[in-house]
DNA sequence: CGAAATGTTGACTATATTCAAGGCAAGTGG
DNA sequence: CCACTTGCCTTGAATATAGTCAACATTTCG
């Protein structure tokens, strides 16, 4: 924790939409996520864009800039946000400087690929219902995990449809008419960025996901 | 180096077909793989399968496992394969016993982590013609490089169509007439574990790949 | 209040899946 | 050596799923 808080070099608040890393930069900060939503992304020549993840607060960003060199996704924001900012040094000499540090920092790298792992089973063999069911799921978890009351008045989720879409790989008129669709069977909703789960059971059970609820116990940098 | 040795338990032979790792295993054991081909996967509960990513030598399996306790995902191999056995203590300790090592191990999940992210192009915003496109450069450039020839003369890829499909989550159909039709438009081709690419100019055109050719430089553990 | 962004719906089209049938190649046992 | 099986590849036809286009409603924000 010392020496956490000696790398750190400072907090910087940015507005929402701002692209806090670009697409193949290589950056020489890391950032975690204090407050706020943002999305990471990568964009195919001809325009279109994938959301590969959304990063909450306590979400590490940069690691893989910081670790290879440069990356090929870049990370916008969704709303105002906070992020914590560190030197790369922090992952690169993590080990010189503290062992746990540097098993933590491995661990939670391998937490995202593990997410990304679930992500690419939605992509390429869910259907667009559980598709959306399943995103809208473990985006709750996740977004109630970090609220005093654990999502029991709901949960904030400030991505548009267009960005529903892109993170699902599904046109946005699809995507429209199947929240409508899982709307009616599961009684869930999202309105005006507020996301409420009538009832998990179902919504779960059309989501067919793979891991199961267990809650996922991470350090934090 | 001297690190490692001590850490490598032994060598193991498995043959083609194997589960090397089951979905869902809390493994104590990492590996890397020094000969053969493997995939990653996971499994729906509807049984539809995606496979995550193929490995090849030198590619780490099982660090998941390790820093996770268990990872959602099982590792078969394609054919006979051999791997080196590391304990899980060549991760949780790693930077205990050396800085490099437990660098280098991040810096491998770091890069596994960008693979899944291009396939999530694929899956979620690539075409048919262009996911086939796509991993067919993918892979070949990665077998190309074990070889000393780097692939002149074509490289081994022992993926059956199914196999394929399960990784470009297509049906196993589909996948087939859009290889035919790949392999008339940028004579490409794969027939018997053969994979041989005429005019890759062509093929990268139509894969479409967001990061470009350069070779990938990574640590080898 | 008005403009711009986001959400909603229907009609039509394209892409991919499913079903079904047959082909080729490698391996097995008589 | 040859029939026979088995696994994998190939192709066409019918169907389902998702994409595109277009129009309009609603919300948000300056």
């Amino acid at each position: 924790m010392a020496v956490l808080a000696q790398l750190k070099q400072r907090e910087i608040r940015v507005p929402a939409g701002s692209l806090l890393i670009h697409e193949g930069q290589a950056s020489t900060r890391v950032y975690t996520m204090l407050d706020g939503w943002a999305y990471r992304f990568r964009t195919l020549a001809n325009g279109r864009r994938q959301i590969l993840d959304f990063v909450l607060a306590g979400d590490f960003v940069g690691a893989q800039h910081a670790l290879i060199g440069n990356a090929w996704h870049g990370v916008r924001t969704l709303t105002d946000a906070t992020f914590c900012v560190f030197g790369r040094e922090l992952l690169t000499d993590a080990s010189r400087l503290s062992s746990t540090l540097s098993n933590d920092a491995c661990v939670l790298i391998a937490h995202e690929c593990s997410a990304l792992e679930e992500q690419l089973l939605s992509l390429g063999q869910r259907t667009a219902l559980e598709r959306v069911a399943a995103l809208l799921l473990i985006t709750f978890r996740r977004a109630a995990a970090l609220q005093v009351d654990r999502g029991a008045s709901g949960v904030f989720f400030p991505a548009t449809q267009q960005d529903i879409a892109d993170t699902l790989g599904l046109s946005l008129v699809h995507t429209n008419k199947t929240m409508r669709r899982l709307e009616r069977l599961t009684r869930c909703s999202l309105r005006r960025s507020r996301l409420t789960i009538e009832d998990i059971g179902a919504l779960s059970r059309v989501a067919n996901l793979y891991s199961d609820g267990r809650p996922i116990t991470r350090p934090l940098l």
